[in-house]
DNA sequence: CAGATCTCAGCTATACTGAAATGC
DNA sequence: CGCATTTCAGTATAGCTGAGATCT
């Protein structure tokens, strides 16, 4: 990364910046471990809403990892190509496709769960433990405001 | 917005996934908000740091406010047809150009001053003063760490 | 020569929109 | 009918890369 000249005020003391700026690490820290993985970021997301909670539609899915429906739809192509989830007709409801994790799916979801704890302590760097549980918690306590 | 069902446990208790979250909000806010001033995200950073810090060339702008070399080029020519910001060969360094802010950028800019306020208020609505203040320091912590 | 600067063309990931087809 | 679901095609933005031309 590139050294960086002083940050205007105006910047430096926004929330909307440091959010961002701090978003914007994360990203680079999921992008380079998950990329030795080959694994782009929504699939994660995706194995552990269906780990979690079962099987689920599409919809159902995308509702719980904020993920939209249109890029639901192409995660699950390749998440299906690798074999990691299956997707077949709800016979309930013709509308829908009931997706299930595999057993190849919840071992590269373990794998991958290593692999986001390096990442979270990465990102925590520089936050002893109890800051830590603070910083989660004012970030949780934000979200629900939202 | 869409309602959104139970997130699963990995993210919701994720520092990476909080982030994110918040991060897409404040951009969606900035969106929204930048959106009726018809001016791009770029544009208030690289205002920003020509009125703290004076005429600069791009380069330098670039490392001041994270924005990619070529993405300087772009924003500073709209700002530039804006009649927002002046460019002129350096004459001291002929690579350079010297780019200053004009009286119009700096009125744009305090326009932007208003309503980027607004932003960070909604961004950090549901903490209150103290907590607000807590969290950007804890923020700015985790960002010089990296 | 190495290295910095400006510019352009193009790429990727993320997030999102609109609309069609199908079924409830 | 209105509404939900899946799918596809396309858009927008941010962030980034590579290379060429110019200059120190």
């Amino acid at each position: 990364m590139e050294p960086m000249d002083p940050v205007p005020e105006r910047l430096r003391t926004s929330p909307s910046w440091l959010v961002n700026q701090l978003s914007l690490h994360s990203r680079r820290l999921i992008a380079e471990e998950f990329g030795k993985a080959n694994t782009p970021g929504y699939h994660y997301r995706l194995l552990a809403a269906l780990a979690e909670f079962g099987p689920a539609s599409q919809a159902e899915l995308g509702r719980r990892t904020a993920i939209d429906r249109s890029d639901v739809v192409a995660a699950l192509n390749a998440l299906a190509d690798q074999g990691l989830v299956d997707r077949s007709p709800d016979p309930g409801d013709r509308r829908r496709n009931i997706v299930t994790i595999t057993p190849a799916g919840r071992r590269r979801l373990t794998e991958l769960d290593a692999v986001l704890a390096n990442v979270q302590d990465s990102l925590m760097r520089g936050l002893d433990p109890d800051e830590r549980r603070l910083f989660v918690r004012l970030l949780t306590k934000l979200l629900e405001h939202h």
